[in-house]
DNA sequence: AAAGTAGTTTCCAATTAGGAAACTACATTC
DNA sequence: GAATGTAGTTTCCTAATTGGAAACTACTTT
């Protein structure tokens, strides 16, 4: 008996922040981090923590640079993260569009 | 400044196991609470309870009887839990596919 | 010196997930 | 009629997660 593809689901990728920061990002080359936390409207605590746990999966990667004399980070999508992020989507097709089996093989008569 | 699409998801909803659950009941009239045990392969306890937290929310209806004389249990979808998980799957939809917004009106110069 | 920018880290409370074990209620078997 | 099996349900418990607040770093401007 094969695994559900539920079992497939990514947690670090299902969590709608973290969900809704890589479906940005996979539209854009790049984004900056004030950027994020106001389109997602979570606290810079958060998203720095999402964007490190993202980081330490592989996910993400994170750019440091100046604007003028400020400060500014940058996120965008590794190659491995857009994987994850597409595969992620393909098994929630999966669920969603695969039918339940019937499982009328043999052994499963009622009762 | 109107709210992110992700605050619109439904935790109830979003939860794998209860998503699968939802999925596959959205496909079928009716299924058999040992069924879906099986086909999410989870315990029946967590199962029974996802259940009834889904019953709860008005999402899910249970039906209890007997086949011969053995009881049996199955749950089918309600129309609100329709509802609930379609609004959910265009929500998802929605982050998926909306554009990062440029956000380029009056007042968001660089520093 | 004080206040502001741009985050980061620590702290904390609240919630959740999920299995194991115990329990209910009825049916069958020895 | 005592033990065992079916079909769940409820209780118990641990581990992990979520997310804001507050404190902190480091540099800049007033």
């Amino acid at each position: 008996m094969s695994a559900h593809p539920r079992v497939r689901l990514d947690d670090l990728v299902h969590q709608p922040v973290r969900f809704s920061l890589l479906a940005g990002l996979a539209q854009a080359d790049e984004l900056e981090f004030r950027f994020l936390r106001d389109t997602l409207q979570i606290s810079d605590s958060l998203l720095s923590r999402q964007a490190s746990t993202l980081e330490q999966a592989g996910y993400v990667a994170i750019r440091k640079g100046h604007v003028g004399k400020w400060p500014r980070t940058w996120l965008s999508l590794t190659p491995e993260g857009r994987n994850a992020f597409n595969d992620h989507l393909r098994t929630l097709r999966e669920i969603v569009e695969s039918p339940p089996e019937t499982s009328d093989a043999p052994g499963n008569e009622e009762r």
